[in-house]
DNA sequence: CCAGACCTAATTTTCGAAAATCATACCGTT
DNA sequence: AACGGTATGATTTTCGAAAATTAGGTCTGG
């Protein structure tokens, strides 16, 4: 990766207020920065290099994501964490994506079967290489996003993407919290590949079935190995 | 504090960024500013009295509401409507809608039941006095909007309310468009003294059942009345 | 010693100028 | 006339100074 010096000013095309809020978002839900940090602004400043006001745009947007707090007048802070919060996004989570899963298996064409097997298999190549900690590799991050992502692709509601985009970042920002005291991941491989095989065959029912057993098993993993992070609040 | 002659630039407490995303709300989902309509910041510094980067903050947070479509390096304009989107937002609210009522309905105790009674007496009470544009009245609007949110409040999931609330946003302003042209408005008073009745007597199949027949047919009139409006585009 | 008023420093919030970018009209060439 | 490049004006985006607000510490009177 470039480093900072090198890097350009902002990605492609984009404003630098967008960049910012996409580097934000994605140090949040890494756990970069903790929950329920301040975000002061002169922090801010120097480590992204933008102005008080493009932060501040940036912030605003997140705050609307539920990535951050905003306390008016009085700065903003990472959106804590709290068992309750978790179960709140787990429960939105599988009531989204159950929805999202029998629209894009009732109606998913050729390419999104295709879509949801190679991003399978890109997803359980990265894990064959490095089966150890999947969470702290970018690639198997965004693999694993992309799975999931294709698996509601063809649903057909650009609304209830977006609505399950911000509670995947959300849930997933508490994957990171408990991923440093998890011992050993559980068998995730297996329970994708049952996840791809129940959708293309079309059977609603059981895919069904195994995504909300995937989802509140991810998150009941969570609030066991992170139950200190969730209780002091 | 300076007691300024002049009316406050804001309200108590708050900044001016939040309180100019409010206002703007409120003007996007009265259709104020036509859908589609380009937000400049000359006419908006203008009409709000505030700077471009405070502007800026604003129309940010109403993006990701929805409200507001930003186009990078092309400015601001409000959310354009369609058919399409009409659809998928109906679909939506009655997902989580039916959702969060189920969930009142088991977790309610004696102060959602007087606050669901209470709102909708209100409710009835301004359309005796005046039973003929409802959504022109503010008043109206509010008490409208406080029933729906009454009936809902003891769900128990601040972030399904949430996004409730950004659905019911987005809802209403496709309301206010068709409102114009609507000839007559149908009967809401019987439908919402119904959905009360079901809700308070415990009765959550017939309660899901009246809300879910009460958004879709709110998006059949908009669709019907509005039709000239959400083709063209 | 405590409560509360006051002052100062730290921090956020807002502003308008300046830089960057986009849209459009103009011009010359093919 | 069609095309492509370029200058120009319009508009957005970014910046850092300045204003506003909060936080924290000090002093005073009871």
């Amino acid at each position: 990766m470039p480093d900072s010096a090198i890097r350009p000013r902002k990605e492609f095309g984009k404003t630098i207020a967008a960049d910012i809020t996409h580097r934000l978002r994605e140090e949040i839900i890494a756990c970069a920065l903790a929950p329920g940090e301040p975000l002061r602004f002169d922090v801010l400043r120097e480590r992204f290099g933008a102005s008080f006001t493009t932060l501040r745009e940036a912030l605003t947007a997140l705050a609307a994501e539920g990535l951050v707090d905003a306390q008016e007048q009085r700065g903003f802070r990472v959106a804590p964490v709290s068992r309750q919060d978790l179960i709140e996004v787990t429960d939105a989570r599988v009531l989204v994506e159950v929805e999202l899963i029998r629209r894009s298996i009732q109606r998913g064409d050729d390419d999104w079967e295709i879509a949801v097997i190679s991003t399978l298999h890109r997803l359980k190549r990265i894990e064959q290489r490095d089966p150890e900690h999947p969470l702290r590799d970018p690639e198997w991050k965004i693999a694993h996003r992309q799975f999931h992502q294709a698996l509601v692709s063809a649903c057909g509601s650009a609304t209830l993407l977006a609505i399950r985009a911000e509670l995947f970042d959300r849930a997933e920002r508490y994957r990171h919290l408990s991923a440093n005291f998890r011992p050993r991941p559980r068998d995730k491989a297996g329970e994708h590949q049952a996840i791809m095989q129940a959708a293309i065959s079309r059977n609603a029912d059981l895919a069904v079935q195994l995504i909300e057993a995937h989802i509140r098993s991810t998150a009941d993993n969570v609030a066991t190995y992170a139950a200190h992070l969730l209780d002091t609040e």
